[in-house]
DNA sequence: CGCTTGACCGCAA
DNA sequence: ATTGCGGCCAAGC
């Protein structure tokens, strides 16, 4: 026993990264630090998107609702995936997509405050 | 065991 | 807007 690289809790961090991600709701969309952080790993972003390049076949993510703190879509498609790939999951969602490909964060942007995940509605802006 | 790469972030020039 | 630099951790060779 003794798998040094599990230490207590036997949580290592790509866990909780997959963790939070399974928490994130229909039509919202979170940025690699803010699932790092809410994964209990402040500045470790760069694990979040190594934790989805590395996810285990078999487990359900959703992955196309992480993307990185400039509201674009990552993960550069290969042979395989077709181009857009992300962005039609996300459009099929519900989320908006801004020319350029960037989606609104201010709208979509997932807050793990709300208990519930309302509507930022409306607005006008 | 060590270097390189990587679905990143933030700031500065 | 773009480019460059540092920081962070994990996987691969």
């Amino acid at each position: 026993m003794a798998p040094k690289t599990m230490g207590k809790g036997g949580a290592s961090p790509f866990e909780k990264i997959y963790a939070v991600i399974k928490r994130i709701p229909e039509g919202r969309v979170a940025t690699y630090g803010q699932v790092a952080a809410l994964a209990g790993l402040p500045g470790r972003a760069r694990l979040a998107g190594t934790a989805l390049r590395e996810t285990p076949e078999g487990l359900t993510l959703p992955w196309q609702r992480v993307i990185n703190a400039g509201g674009k879509v990552s993960h550069r498609p290969g042979l395989g995936v077709e181009e857009g790939y992300q962005r039609h999951l996300l459009e099929e969602e519900g989320v908006v997509f801004s020319r350029g490909g960037r989606i609104d964060l201010e709208r979509f942007g997932w807050d793990p405050d709300a208990p519930l995940s309302r509507k930022r509605g409306g607005g006008r802006k």
